[in-house]
DNA sequence: TTCCTTAATGTTAACAATTCTCATTATCAT
DNA sequence: ATGATAATGAGAATTGTTAACATTAAGGAA
């Protein structure tokens, strides 16, 4: 008969019952953790196999799904061609915002300047939206693209 | 000497100068006017190729990042890891409009209920951004994610 | 502690979307 | 019509990501 688990043996909140707090698992966790997000999975790679020389690639990919489906992390799409990753607010990451990407470099900045009134008006539209197409919503994306600085000099 | 070209030959607009208006370039641009938006490279390759037996996938995927830079398209990522474009507004496509994703199995659905609020939030963003960040904002995204009615009754 | 189940790993091959190479074709300014 | 060269089609190559599989090790039970 197969065991259930009642209490999850170590403290990882997220980590959902049967699955384990291991090396390359925490270490991933801690390269995101560190630097400020939106690294990609090879950048993880990299920076993690520093630490732990015999990391394979595919350990990242499977705990950066892992983590991702976990809540502890989302993905963001800089228009690179690659998955980037950032720490959710739960989990240490900053605080809910949302992206101001170029469209040259791929450099991605949070911002937070809208307070309130986005707020409320996410907040109106997620209700307006579900009621009219009897969608579940869990969560959206507001992001603006343009040139940065660097990139409208030497254009 | 390089000769300039001072009007374009072809009445396209936003095929810039040097580019010529081909066969294929023609009928990836109609495959897209046809149905209605979200197709993806190679929804477009056979559709094309129902009318143009000999057209080759790298045609397609060339010229949609044409007329992707033209203004014409722009592209949309529905989560199921390929590209998808639809029209733009100037291009004969809908009006503007923002999607609504559903996670599980990646229909997208264009909605346009925000009417006036949502522009000029959108507005004061803008210029509220690109002040601080000294960033030439081209355009922006709005995309909420959730689950369909569909998937969510076997689920 | 020791044992056992099985989640997780590292290596490697497989995959799918996209891009590149290059010889050939076709557009269009002259 | 002609010539310069943008664009094409065929296929190979590249890239980000996933799958297979034999091996290791986390962590609950004894
Ligand atoms: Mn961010
Ligand atoms: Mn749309
Ligand atoms: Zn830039
Ligand atoms: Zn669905």
């Amino acid at each position: 008969m197969p065991r259930r688990c009642w209490r999850g043996g170590h403290g990882w909140r997220g980590l959902g019952c049967g699955q384990r707090l291991t090396a390359p698992r925490q270490a991933i966790y801690q390269a995101l953790s560190g630097a400020q997000g939106h690294l990609s999975a090879d950048e993880i790679f990299l920076r993690v196999r520093g630490r732990m020389p015999g990391i394979g690639l595919a350990t990242v990919y499977r705990n950066l799904e892992l983590l991702r489906t976990g809540g502890h992390i989302r993905s963001v799409d800089a228009g690179d061609g690659k998955a980037r990753y950032e720490l959710h607010q739960a989990a240490g990451g900053p605080g809910h915002h949302h992206h101001l990407i170029c469209r040259q470099c791929g450099q991605v900045i949070d911002y937070m300047d809208f307070e309130k009134d986005e707020l409320a008006l996410v907040k109106k539209l997620e209700t307006q939206l579900s009621g009219k197409y009897k969608y579940q919503i869990a969560e959206h994306d507001i992001t603006f693209y343009g040139t940065c600085p660097n990139c409208a000099k030497r254009d």
